[in-house]
Order: structure tokens, then sequence, then C-alpha cells
DNA sequence: TTACCCTTTCGACCATTGGTCGATACCTTT
DNA sequence: AAAGGTATCGACCAATGGTCGAAAGGGTAA
């Protein structure tokens, strides 16, 4: 079996890249100078350059999608509370991404979004399993009153990938803000909460 | 000037193209052969192969942008109605884009989401203020009880264009009817009208 | 008609890319 | 040492997005 120590040198190296540039703007030969391998070898590893992006992305999410896992199990800690901290685990993660370069970058300022396509589609197919179930938790402890739990999941993830990821439809911090403490809003009143119970949900942002 | 005639008919192309291929895989020379005129006149009239993307996308929504702006001033109708007729506009644009093959293009599949990108954004970006509008309005009249109209347009907007856009995160048509109950449901509760009361929206899906 | 000029059209051309392939080095196992 | 699978490589290929100088078209003024 091909040993694990390249594989994760090519994803390094392409987070390293991704620091600088934007996706479509970096070439295979790129990564693999800069990963010091040859161009040969990363195909080797994996079988197209669309492939390595999504394996970074994975990868990235790996550790708060561990987190979530556990927390789901983890009754004795309130829904909500739960809710909140997957969400500052997938934060953190989400932020070594973009490091982005302050230089307005001309041109490319939202094609990094290729990534953060997949991105969301990772966190949606990944995170709502486990959200869907805490919410169930919740509905059961009388917490929570909401007919439909997965969709309520996946609204909440929708929009938190959208607007926290920040690239598919850029906007400025207070848009964010605004459009989160919306969505809060919205959770407090659509799960039969008072007023101000969630907004420690705002942590997250900033 | 130039003629918007050429200009149009590279748009036509494109969207011929587009029935059966996904973007990453049309050639510029493609959409020059299929309008019938010369590769280097391509770049006469667009600057880049995705800024031509960019002007389909504004083209496909500019009817149903005119008809939402429109509405947006016709203040008879109840607010809750002209939402509905905006996203019955826009469902049907859509569809223009998206006639997918059915054979399941192996890798391809949700590769189109490139455009889907686009897509949101222009979503997003040019519905935005005119939701928020009917929004501001339906408040005035007492139909909706919610202190932040900005970010329930945005919210709506987000999950509608991913949901229904369908690309980014495929998934089922039972799952997009679930998802899309749920924001009705969560509508309703958030603003303060009775369950059942928005049920008319769905008639946007199928 | 001729001369001039500006707009439009073109396709050969270029640099660069993602991806392939045969060669070859490396390691165990026999 | 022979064998055979595993890993590594970079020259190579077809194709792409984009450039460019040439030239066609067409209007105007003399």
């Amino acid at each position: 079996m091909p040993s694990t120590d390249k594989y994760h040198q090519i994803l390094d190296a392409l987070q390293e890249l991704l620091k600088n540039k934007n996706i479509q703007t970096i070439s295979v030969s790129e990564i693999a100078q800069t990963a010091g391998i040859g161009k040969g070898s990363i195909y080797y590893y994996f079988p197209s350059k669309e492939a390595i992006m999504e394996a970074l992305v994975a990868r990235n999410y790996e550790k708060p999608l561990e987190t979530a896992r556990t927390l789901a199990t983890k009754t004795s800690i309130p829904p909500f509370t739960r809710m909140a901290m997957i969400f500052q685990a997938c934060r953190i993660s989400s932020e070594e991404f973009s490091e982005q370069k302050t230089t307005t970058s001309t041109t490319s300022a939202q094609e990094k979004s290729f990534i953060h396509q997949k991105y969301l589609n990772h966190i949606i197919t990944e995170l709502k399993p486990v959200l869907t179930e805490i919410i169930n938790q919740g509905i059961e402890l009388g917490e929570i009153h909401f007919d439909r739990p997965a969709a309520l999941a996946e609204i909440v993830l929708i929009v938190l990938s959208v607007k926290l990821g920040n690239t598919l439809v850029p906007a400025s911090k207070e848009e964010i803000e605004e459009t989160l403490q919306g969505l809060i809003t919205l959770l407090e009143k659509g799960t039969d909460n008072p007023a101000g119970s969630l907004n420690f949900l705002t942590l997250n942002i900033k």
C-alpha cells in the first residue's frame, strides 16, 4: 500500500500554495515541486488534480468531524451547546484554509470559491446526519420544538457554510454578522425558544 | 460600439453546449464553432471564458429579475404571494440551464456546479434588496413579524438557491422537498404566521 | 474613384496545463 | 542473486485559454 508520507506531503504542499494563490492558478507541477517530488508521483497517489483538492478538504475537516461525532453521544450537554461547540470546531478548521493574502488580488478575489464548493458539499454530507441526531435529542428533551429535524439541520448548515466560508457570496463582516443574527433569531422563534437564548452561538463569528 | 448580434450568438452557443456538457469540458474554440464565428472574435466581445459564463447567467436572470423588481412595487398583492411569484419566475429560468442529459454522466455529475456558483452569487446580489423591500412592506402591514428583514431575505435566498439549483449539494427530489418544507415551517413560525399558511410556496417545487 | 481610417473578423500561433507512459530505481522475499 | 511487486520520475502529448498581426468591411470626404 502507498505510504501515507508522500500523500500528506502533497496535501501539505497544496495547502501551502493555497495561501497565496487560488486553485485555478496552481499547477500540478507546482504542487509537485513544492512537495519536493516528481510530477508523475502525484498521479500515483491521486487520480486527478481535483481529487487532491477533495482530499485536502476532507483532511482539514477530519478533526472537527471527529469532535462532532463524539459530541453527538454526549447527551449530558444541552443540544444547543453541543451545536455551538461543533460550529466552533468547524470555524477554526475553516480558517486554516483562507489566510487570504490581504493583498487585494484584483480578479482572483472570488475564484477561490472552487474549493469552498467542495467544502460546502463535504460539510453538508458529513455533518448533517450528526446535527440531525443532536436536534432529535433536543426534541426528545423538549428543548427544541420542530417537526423536521433533518431539514432544520440542513438549513442551518447551508447558511453557515455559505456565510462563514464567505467566498461564494462575498460580504462584509457586518453583513455576515447580520445574517447570522437573523438565523439565530429565526432559530429561536422556530424552535420555540425565548429570544436571546441562543445568542451564545454568536461567539463563532469574529 | 460592438453589435449585440454576435454577442448574443456567443451566449446562445454556450447555452446550447451547456445542455450536453459541463463547462469545464467546453472549449472556447467549441463555442466559437457552434456560434459560427472565429475564435478570435469571441475575445473581441468577452475578455475571458469566465466572462461569457457570467454574461449568460446575467442574461438568463434578466427577465425574472425584471419581474421581481416590478413586483416589488405592487403593494396591492400580499407580500408572501409576491415572494411566491418571484420564486416561480426564478425557477423557470433556472430550469433553462440544466436540461441535464439524463445520461448518468459518470464523473461530471457535479462539475456543472461551477456555473451555479455564479448563479448563487447573482441571485443573492440582485434579488436580496428586492426581497428585503417586500419583506419590509410585509412588516409594515403587520403580516410579517421579524426584526431583521435583510437577513431573512438572504437566508431564504441562500437556501433556495442551493437547494433548487441542486448541484452544489446534490440531493434527491424527496430531500429537496423535505428541506424546503422545513424552510417554510421555519418561516411560518419565525414570522408569526400560522402553520400551513405559507404552504403555497411549495408550488415551486417539482 | 481613391484614399483614409476605424471597427470587426479571423485563425495561426504561443505558453502552459492536466494527465500518460515507459524506464528505472528500490525493496522484500525467495 | 534472481524475481517481482512497489514507488518514482520527468520527457512527452494533446488540448486549452488567450494573443496578435493581418486583413476584410464599410463609412466619409475629396
